[in-house]
RNA sequence: GCCCCCAUCGUCUAGUGGCCUAGGACACCACCCUUUCAAGGUGGCGGCACGGGUUCGAAUCCCGUUGGGGGUGCCA
């Protein structure tokens, strides 16, 4: 799955380079364990494709799931150890508690002037330098680190695989990366790739550590508690733009105070030192929100079009019609997910009554008179919706009912609900032989029971 | 435990010492519009975590407290 947290700040990484007229390198080094699994990695492909990060837009290049670089890994960690900036190390966890009696203190250093050579089971840990290490992020500033309190961590395990802190340096370095964004859980770790820099003898690139993203306990969004697969919000609808405009407003905003805004302009006006220093909450009812406005500020084909792969597989659908209520449609829906349930009765024949509905608007005395006129003056009605809302009031006047109630029974009738599209333009689009047919089956319905 | 980061309406944010009686957006509430539901319009509710400084003046600068988050593995 492709993690809105990591979408965001692959939109971040995105808009910079899209600026510089750089290219922006997405790896994925989360692994799980269905790492490499050809359905999960096509699934995140299909994800950021639908962000519009993929192969067809040369300022961007990846995913990359897996590491080329296996061999310079290594190369680097043997270049270290040669220079005296790592060693090897045969402790095991155990043997560092049992020496000093914490469960929770980091390694003691023990085999630091050990001279020990490389070996089966020895790991190989960096040598940390006294002093301290100052990390310069273009979103936090200065941030000093003490090294006396960073342990002489792992590079190379007893097996001799590389750890991911170095891979990570070594990946960068041998793609030339030289801004590197990412989410701020990494910024305690940043101090031991920055060493790992130096003593590799090159410039680190620049840093740029952005908040995260919470729910609404304020932990950081995950996948086992939180609905955050990006894949999900495209399965429901949401338009790739909305998710792209809202994502970009967690942790920016626009200086001219806009949230909603096209997206060159978005990436003309973002800026890293713009970016907030607190988390954000993924705030769906906000996504519905933005959602909502670019389906509104859709035109009618794109509408139509985009609706396809969920208006596909409702009951005897047919695109005319659909076109013809579209603009109807457009209107009341947040998400695309949305259409079938508020379109259906206009294609299925089968009109599936909502029971609080048809309770609320059957049982009144008036529902039958007002079906009866219905059937009567529709049958010679001119079939539009001007005139249907006519013959409607006309059925009302004679009765001394407002149009509001008058259209109650004839919309559960025909649609199955109080509440839809309007109905005369509904009417009008399903035709009268439907209407009228449909309009007897209530009476039947309310007749035999 | 130790280290790091963070702190403005419920939420996302504007705010970089006087323009702040703290602005906007979403959500919520009310009213208007209205064939239902939406959309739209108008209005309302609602916040600088706390305590000390610095200053003529602090949401804004400094210190502390509290609260939250993250990191600290031969995980990534």
């Amino acid at each position: 799955m492709f993690h809105v947290g990591s979408a965001r700040s692959a939109l971040f990484n995105w808009c910079l380079a899209k600026q510089a007229g750089g290219t922006f390198i997405l790896r994925i080094e989360d692994t799980d364990e269905s790492r490499n699994r050809p359905e999960w990695t096509s699934g995140i492909v299909d994800a950021m494709s639908w962000l519009g990060m993929d192969s067809a837009d040369p300022s961007f290049e990846g995913p990359y799931f897996q590491s080329s670089y296996a061999a310079e890994h290594v190369a680097a960690a043997e270049r270290l150890a040669a220079s005296r900036m790592a060693y090897y190390c045969d402790c095991t966890r155990d043997d560092v508690v049992a020496r000093t009696g914490e469960a929770n203190l980091g390694y003691d250093r023990h085999c630091r002037d050990r001279d020990l050579g490389a070996g089966p089971g020895r790991a190989l840990r960096f040598r940390v330098p006294a002093g301290h290490t100052v990390v310069d992020d273009r979103v936090r500033g200065r941030v000093e680190f003490d090294n006396a309190l960073i342990e002489d961590f792992v590079l190379l395990r007893g097996n001799g695989s590389p750890m991911f802190l170095l891979a990570n340096v070594v990946d960068d370095l041998q793609m030339g990366v030289t801004l590197v964004v990412r989410a701020e859980e990494h910024l305690p770790n940043t101090p031991k790739q920055q060493m790992i820099w130096d003593a590799l003898g090159v410039e680190h690139p620049e840093w740029a550590h952005v908040p995260v993203l919470v729910n609404e306990q304020r932990k950081k969004l995950s996948k086992r508690r939180d609905k955050v697969a990006l894949e999900m919000y495209r399965d429901e609808g949401y338009l790739p733009a909305a998710m792209r405009n809202y994502l970009m407003t967690l942790g920016w905003s626009s200086p001219d105070g806009r949230e909603i805004m096209p997206w060159d302009e978005i990436v003309s006006a973002f800026r890293l030192e713009d970016v907030n220093h607190s988390p954000a909450f993924f705030d769906q009812k906000k996504l519905d929100a933005f959602n909502g406005e670019y389906i509104r500020a859709m035109d009618l084909d794109t509408f139509v079009q985009a609706c396809a792969p969920w208006t596909s597989s409702i009951t005897g659908f047919d695109p005319e019609r659909f076109a013809s209520i579209a603009p109807h449609v457009r209107l009341r829906v947040v998400r695309l997910a949305e259409v079938p349930a508020a379109v259906d009765f206009v294609f299925d024949h089968e009109v599936r009554f909502d029971a609080d509905s048809w309770d609320k608007t059957m049982t009144t005395d008036a529902a039958v008179p007002i079906l009866r006129s219905a059937l009567a003056s529709f049958g010679s009605a001119s079939w539009d919706a001007d005139s249907l809302k006519a013959c409607t009031e006309q059925i009302g006047e004679g009765m001394g009912l407002k149009l509001g109630k008058t259209q109650a029974p004839i919309r559960v009738a025909v649609t199955g609900r109080t509440v839809g599209l309007p109905l005369f333009e509904s009417l009008e689009a399903l035709g009268r032989d439907e209407v009228i047919r449909r309009l007897g089956v209530a009476l039947d319905r309310i007749g035999g029971g």
